[in-house]
RNA sequence: GGGGACGUAGUUCAGUUGGUUAGAACGCUGCCCUGUCACGGCAGAGGCCGCGGGUUCGAGUCCCGUCGUCCCCGCCA
């Protein structure tokens, strides 16, 4: 039999009350998190948001009451009306914050029953991910969801104050806006009035944020939700949240300066204190140092040691000779098996044609001096790990490794990128022995002077790195015709132990240059008219300069909770296959509907 | 599009070289229990071994396919 809540008003969450309560009466509401039944004493965990208190219902003083107890089962919903009681010294529970009381009840309300879960929030053991997410309400009050959730309310309300406090208006966009190919693939929204026709949901408000500041709004922020039609990764939602800014007049030195204030607010109210400014690097010295454009600085660099061996060291190995040696150093790994070496293979994921040698001991049997040269320039101790990868020396196979043009090959970014990502892999292998990855430990850096342009082997033609409105730093202008692939662009991420956080750059403001780099994309002046016509337009009207950035909320959050997917920190995200396993999405719609939009299905769905 | 891992009671898992009746823990149901807090004790229910095909006298176990989840590559201006 329910009851109903009538006028009972509650007087404290479940996790409020303290010995100072004591003797005070109390109305708790919750979730029955747990019953223990000892006969003619019963006692209920009642769980809320804030925590759990203890409920007693004794026989002797209450034989009603007692047996209603004797009716909950796990998540029902009760109310329970009592009086806050110290405990017996010797039956107080340290173990939660509530421990030194427990509430005696005088009435107790079942307010909803509950089936029997398929797993309950109280457990130690997941259940596998599937099942969390297609119960994701019970998952959800788990209190380490509850707390992940609450984290991302405090880092966004933080991030949201420090950016109101500096003059930044918080101003909308349209989700429903217009498809500009180029880049991610467009989620599309078809329209009934304009049959044939589509919407596309926003990669990110760009073009919107900078015709903001076209129109005056000088600082414009927004938190917003972001659309990407492409494959899901433990970091990529095909939703995620965006803290989208733009700034009018700045030197890319004053978008950082917002940036490392959001962020040292967002980690405060997190419980951390981080220390801007953050280091520079630029895009050059990321790959060459950590083969990689979003270093993670918790671990020393990749070496070049192509210096350490001769030319007939290299031929015996079957390496280029040409192209570089690098080491990677894990340290304080110590001596692997033969097992463990060869466990380490499959996880060398090779660019181009990089080649790992996962045992460095054969190279110090083989070529002791080089070896020792090899220990002497990484800096490595004995019981570093070092694992060496170089270019592969059979001839003619590196001409554009990775799809970079002989001309920006500075770095050979085959070997270097192949070893970043050895490196990070091995990282995170052997976490637990090197001890770097400590909680807590938080290693910011800016990534400066990217590329503006990248080959694309497939489309054989150059195509912007970041997106066509970034600058190119002034000093590069001429090289926009002759050498597209020196010109460095006024863009810059912003990284957080190996995780890329954000990404921005100052803009073109001027027409005359935003269609030079229309041309050097290959693009004609009708195509970039057809495209972008109202952009290019609004340029001409008295542009400002200006830039800005926009950073992951979800990526920030994650790493705050120290989870390894984004779906820990998204209250309803979706699957691999980018699928919402609890309201099962998407699904076929009716023939009416697509009728409707003009719409027919060439493979009808399951 | 490609590579890899996983799929067995409600849940988490075990299941030997293919062998007769598929186990454990937690959860669930009933009974007992007045200081438990992962309460305890006794008894019990609960299985399309993801699905389809094949090999075999015999398949949870071997093979092929398929579906689902996860991780990675490609992709993600």
């Amino acid at each position: 039999m329910l009851d109903f809540l009538g006028d009972l008003q509650r007087t404290h969450m479940c996790g409020a009350l303290r010995a100072s309560d004591a003797g005070k009466p109390a109305v708790l509401m919750g979730w029955v998190n747990r019953r223990r039944d000892l006969g003619n004493l019963i006692f209920i965990d009642i769980r809320d948001r804030s925590g759990i208190t203890q409920v007693v219902c004794n026989k002797e003083t209450n034989a009603g009451l007692h047996e209603k107890a004797g009716e909950l089962r796990n998540e029902f919903v009760i109310a329970v009306l009592g009086t806050v009681k110290l405990r017996d010294p010797n039956t107080v529970n340290k173990n939660i914050p509530t421990g030194e009381i427990e509430l005696v009840a005088d009435e107790l309300r079942i307010l909803n029953e509950a089936k029997q879960p398929p797993f309950l929030p109280g457990d130690s053991v997941l259940p596998n991910e599937e099942l969390r997410l297609q119960y994701r309400y019970i998952d959800l009050r788990r209190e380490t969801m509850q707390r992940n959730i609450e984290l991302r309310h405090k880092v966004s309300i933080a991030i949201r104050q420090y950016l109101a406090s500096h003059n930044f208006f918080e101003i909308e966009t349209p989700f429903m806006t217009r498809s500009t190919p180029e880049g991610a693939r467009d989620y599309l929204v078809p329209s009934r009035v304009q049959q044939g026709a589509f919407y596309a949901l926003p990669q990110s408000p760009q073009l919107f944020k900078q015709i903001l500041m076209i129109s005056g709004f000088d600082r414009y922020f927004q938190i917003v939700r972001c659309f990407r039609d492409e494959d899901l990764r433990a970091d990529r939602q095909p939703e995620f949240t965006q803290i989208d800014l733009e700034m009018s007049y700045p030197q890319p030195e004053r978008v950082w300066e917002v940036v490392e204030g959001f962020l040292s607010a967002a980690f405060k109210a997190a419980g951390y204190e981080i220390k801007p400014p953050f280091p520079r690097m630029s895009y050059d010295d990321a790959i060459r140092l950590y083969g990689s454009d979003k270093p993670d600085l918790r671990l020393p660099p990749i070496t070049d040691v192509r210096d350490a061996f001769t030319g007939e060291n290299l031929q015996t190995l079957g390496v280029s000779e040409s192209l570089p040696v690098v080491a990677i150093r894990i340290p304080k790994v110590g001596e692997l098996s033969r097992k463990e070496r060869d466990d380490l293979k499959p996880l060398f994921i090779s660019k181009g044609s990089a080649k790992l040698f996962e045992d460095f001991k054969r190279i110090e049997k083989s070529f002791p001096e080089a070896a020792a040269k090899v220990r002497e320039k990484s800096g490595a101790a004995l019981d570093d790990l070092i694992l060496i990868v170089a270019g592969d020396g059979k001839p003619g196979q590196h001409k554009s490794e990775g799809g970079v043009k002989p001309e920006v090959k500075q770095h050979d970014h085959a070997v270097h990128t192949s070893a970043g990502l050895m490196r990070v892999a091995m990282g995170q292998r052997f976490a637990a022995k090197h001890g770097a990855f400590a909680a807590g430990d938080f290693r910011f850096l800016w990534v400066t002077d990217f590329p503006m342009f990248e080959w694309d082997e497939d489309g054989k033609r150059w195509a912007a790195a970041h997106h066509p409105f970034t600058s190119p730093h002034e000093r590069d202008m001429e090289k926009l015709q002759s050498h597209p692939g020196a010109v460095r662009a006024l863009a810059y991420d912003v990284v957080l132990n190996g995780t890329e956080l954000g990404s921005g750059s100052i803009r073109i403001h001027r027409q005359d240059i935003q269609k030079k780099i229309f041309s050097a994309l290959g693009m004609t002046e009708a195509e970039a008219r057809s495209r972008f016509g109202f952009f290019l337009e609004a340029l001409e009207y008295g542009t400002p300069p200006h830039g800005g950035i926009a950073l992951g909320l979800d990526r920030i959050v994650m790493i705050l909770a120290g989870a390894d997917s984004l779906r820990e920190v998204i209250p309803f995200p979706k699957t691999a296959r980018a699928v919402d396993l609890m309201v099962d999405a998407p699904t076929p719609v009716s023939e009416a509907q697509l009728k409707e939009l003009g719409i027919q299905v060439k493979n009808g769905a399951k």
